[in-house]
DNA sequence: TGGGCTCACGTAAGCGTTTACGAAACGAGA
DNA sequence: TCTCGTTTCGTAAACGCTTACGTGAGCCCA
């Protein structure tokens, strides 16, 4: 007597038994072809209910040839960004029959390891990557794959792409600022976190620098620290060191500037009287810090990315492969008018 | 003349044919199993790599009768708490061949249809709740996927959990403010949430009312808000209108605390010197509010989680299935020592 | 009344693996 | 040299589905 593997599950062929048709018209019938009469189908479905039985996707998808199933490739699912995003890309395919099979690649180590085990492979139907910057070998090894690869929150050569310009976010966040009338002002930025190079820091610098000059202003101060809130921590204070501080900071994110903020409190600078900050993303806790900034829509892109990725499964090439988001200015309590006695405090 | 549905691929008898061997042959090689000489294991999995085969996993599953994968089930991807739970399984199952499968389930609806439909249903080996309170109906529904579950941050009748002690959590919090003076201590919770109730805030209400007893304070002030920042913002507005307003608060969460916090600096009420704060998390963020915590260990209840169902998976019946993980106190800046002059500033 | 159509359903051939079982080859002990 | 045990490998039967193709049954219209 040989013991069954999987004591529970019943499969096609009992239910058929049961149903007292074949197994094909059961498949039929739970899987909404045509072929079946109404009365059968009802019937099969009824008894598949009551009997709790569901169809094995393994054993579907062997068959069909396709897995029903996107990898979603991610640095850090922690962070707000990235889990914004894996969120949007959830609710996205939610209600589509897509699963979602997640891979985190943290450090340099594991995403090699990743590029060269391609773990998903043959394992999804398509590959979302969440602004994870890319070498062009990489790539090639991607496409080896042979799926679907979408880009949420970056670019990645010819294939469809979310994301938001960074460039547009940079000139938003500095214009705040200067519209204020502020005349010196720094930049938290943030580059060499991936040894790649992340193409958002060197957009929104552009962003920036562009502002100062059609504003006549002087080129000026630039610290890149790492991304987080200790790098706005780290940035400030460097900025605060410096013989003649600016008046404005722009921080190349929410978490930057909430890092600059506690700097700025910590040294009793007055906000925004003494200093102005403004940062990108507005972070869900942006507005516990009364943080100006500019809103990206992050969810939104997982949104969309999901969606392109449903789409493109569904129907082949997507109507419209690259998708931008607007960004927006959101102002709040850390922008103020330039002071009128410069360095002073109030 | 027949188009193949996945032109790409080779397979494993292509593969044994170029090998010179047979299919059985190969799969043994290339899946580590005993009955192959090491010579030809080198030589097929060479060959293997020169040609990037790869084994199918659906095939491979199908046959083998087990999925290598485990589903992770969350209310919100994109919550601190949640993502940073999932970051910890993920990490937790790295290195193992299991892949992680993601459901959000944000709703009531959407987790009344989780448990109805079951999408992991014959999908995975294991499923992991995190932090999701469940109804015995849907534990029955459960236990009807015949798949080991784990709950992280929570219990869940017999089965293996990874949690913290939130009676403790909520009595070290209330301790450290019962230490510096305080007497009129508050407590901003958070229950209804979810329709099921969800055990954390009634432990820790506990933790706080019991320090309270024992210290010989009178039973004291409690708002119940949701749990999220915008919760604490209110709840403090709340006790700040109270004839007699507290001197001490015990925050839900950090993020509750976070909202208290911006409440108290928008009202003008001096921190720690007026009111003190203290949260129970330690976000990752806390540090940028000086918010004082009590730390539990997100991420490791997360990698435990990951840990124990790759064990059971393993071997069965796992050695510790109940893990309580250590809160800590962490004393930043947003508690002091009682006030001299309740309800004056400074 | 019969020829052709449509519809509902069954038969069986895959899908790409794993693995029980058996066969061949080889070495060793007697 | 014969026999027995190991080791290495091949054969073929699952695994649980989908789907191309075939077969009747029923229907319509000439």
């Amino acid at each position: 007597m040989t013991v069954a593997k999987r004591p529970v599950a019943l499969n096609m062929t009992d239910l058929a038994e049961r149903a007292g048709v074949s197994i094909a018209t059961v498949s039929r019938a739970l899987s909404g072809a045509s072929g079946v009469s109404e009365e059968t189908r009802r019937k099969i479905r009824m008894l598949a209910d009551d009997l709790s039985y569901a169809v094995s996707p393994d054993a579907a998808r062997l068959a069909r040839g396709s897995s029903g199933r996107v990898a979603v490739v991610t640095p850090d699912v922690a962070h707000w960004f990235y889990a914004s995003m894996l969120d949007g890309i959830v609710t996205g395919l939610r209600g589509t029959d897509l699963d979602v099979l997640l891979y985190e690649v943290k450090e340099e180590r594991e995403r090699r390891r990743f590029f060269e085990e391609l773990p998903a492979r043959r394992q999804v139907d398509a590959l979302i990557l969440v602004a994870l910057p890319i070498s062009d070998d990489e790539r090639r090894r991607l496409d080896l794959m042979g799926v679907t690869v979408v880009m949420a929150g970056g670019t990645l050569g010819d294939h469809p792409h979310v994301r938001i310009d960074d460039v547009e976010a940079g000139r938003q966040a500095t214009a705040q600022l200067v519209r204020a009338g502020h005349t010196r002002i720094a930049m938290i930025n943030s580059t060499g976190t991936w040894s790649l190079e992340y193409a958002a820091p060197s957009a929104r610098l552009k962003g920036f620098t562009t502002v100062l000059e059609e504003a006549g202003l002087p080129a000026s101060m630039v610290v890149n620290r790492h991304w987080g809130s200790h790098g706005g921590v780290e940035g400030m204070s460097e900025l605060l060191s410096l013989p003649e501080p600016p008046t404005g900071v722009v921080a190349f994110s929410d978490e930057v500037a909430f890092g600059a903020l506690r700097t700025l409190r910590r040294a009793g600078v007055a906000v925004p009287h003494t200093m102005s900050v403004v940062g990108i993303d507005d972070h869900h806790l942006a507005d516990m810090f009364d943080l100006t900034t500019v809103r990206q829509p992050v969810t939104e892109q997982g949104l969309v990315a999901g969606q392109l990725v449903h789409g493109i499964l569904q129907e082949g090439e997507p109507a419209a492969p690259h998708v931008v988001l607007p960004t927006q200015v959101v102002v709040r309590g850390t922008t103020g008018p330039l002071p009128s006695l410069p360095g002073g405090p109030n």
